[in-house]
DNA sequence: TTATTAATTCGACGGTTATCGAAACATAAA
DNA sequence: TTTATGTTTCGATAACCGTCGAATTAATAA
């Protein structure tokens, strides 16, 4: 990966707020395996207190950065983590390959 | 570690400029292991090409991040990585536990 | 001591960003 | 069809950030 994608994933996950909204979706996607549960981003908007467009803007810098997937299920959005992007960025900081 | 902490590390290595010379830093760390030589700064300057008040500020934030430590060795700046925090950070994106 | 080199500090400029609220849009419910 | 709900878009505002260049400090070399 190339320094500049690895940087605007970082500047994703810069922000307290925007990190939060990420480690939450993260947190429903792992609970997902178990339960076969969805990540509705209208049940995380009630947590954070911040207003709705706001959300929805940090959501769609995530996605910008391919760190989640959206998809649209009738009204709602559904927002699935992209895993092997996270692996890569997370090896990329250097030191864990020892 | 909380997220407003980690927020701040990610912030650091937000930007392209300030995450290769965390990256420079990183190889240079790891090159040490071997020749046990050390990072100076200087050297990486001359591969950027922004101008050395630029360094010093970006230096800066990443040591405020505790991703670097920095000594002061004669004239010279010496950086090292803190190798606990990067590896407790590149775990919180919480998909590697598996 | 004087000159050179490494690094820092400071002020400024231009661009970016997080947030809000209102309005618009889309889908589902009544 | 009307109403309610989830989400997006837009414009605006205030704060933040990367970069530069000049001046400064500190340490070594001549």
């Amino acid at each position: 990966m190339d320094t500049k994608k690895a940087a605007k994933i970082f500047k994703a996950l810069s922000h307290p707020n925007r990190l939060e909204l990420y480690l939450k979706i993260a947190e429903a996607h792992e609970a997902s395996f178990q339960s076969g549960s969805e990540c509705f981003i209208t049940d995380i908007i009630d947590c954070l207190n911040i207003g709705a467009s706001t959300i929805s803007h940090h959501i769609k810098e995530l996605a910008n950065a391919e760190l989640i997937t959206t998809e649209k299920r009738g009204k709602f959005l559904v927002c699935k983590i992209n895993e092997e992007l996270v692996d890569e960025v997370s090896k990329m900081l250097g030191l864990n390959q020892k």
